[in-house]
DNA sequence: TCAGTAAATTACCATATTGGCATATAGTCA
DNA sequence: TGACTATATGCCAATATGGTAATTTACTGA
């Protein structure tokens, strides 16, 4: 993320960084970290309806965040990008920081 | 991200990832990665109007992106979140990745 | 105080996205 | 083949979002 970036180039990063603007798909995703899972698991462990988890996960595996694998009637989510832990990492550290900030800010202002 | 996220902080991440989950965000923050700009440099730098750039600039900094310097007239904004061009990075790269992969497999199923 | 400039806000329209329901598709087993 | 199960898809209503134009607010300098 350096000089000029093409509108194109925008738009691709954007696109993946909508991906996981949603709680749902973020929830998808922690669970799919933990290992591979068949749609059922995912709907059993969010509490999502199964035609919404399906919708998810298709959006997931068109961007590349996740694979599939098919076995008989099943199907077998994994996490297919290493990034998507850290990227979530990184939000959440940098909301643990805000936190804090918004925190001593406080705790400043009160004294 | 390990074990279970609750509701409130999926939610939180996520709306995080929205916020740069918009073309005209991240070439404003890619803007002000190079320094501190008033909106005008941004209005010209990225081609957006000004009311525009204003309302973009008003999420950026309510979610703590970037913040806001007042002098006289001008409103100079700067990247206050360190993390904003590591998670870019880390989605350019990730790009690259998924580039390189769709090449590879197209010259093996050609060949 | 008044004209002029930068930035913020508001109202409005067009579009996109989500969730839920119903239904279709695909695979298994008797 | 037919019942059954897991998953995918199409359609709809509700909601959210971005862009633009018009207006307001805040500040400066004459």
């Amino acid at each position: 993320m350096s000089a000029p970036l093409s509108p194109e180039l925008l738009h691709l990063i954007a696109e993946r960084f909508r991906v996981l603007a949603e709680p749902a798909r973020l929830h998808i995703l922690n669970v799919l970290l933990q290992g591979e899972r068949t749609v059922g698991d995912l709907v059993d462990a969010t509490g999502l309806n199964q035609a919404n988890v399906s919708k998810h996960l298709r959006l997931l595996r068109s961007s590349g965040f996740v694979d599939r694998r098919k076995d008989g009637l099943y199907a077998w989510y994994r996490v297919a990008d290493p990034s998507v832990a850290q990227l979530c990492e990184i939000m959440c550290g940098r909301l643990e920081a805000n936190v804090a900030e918004r925190a001593a800010l406080l705790t400043t202002r009160s004294s």
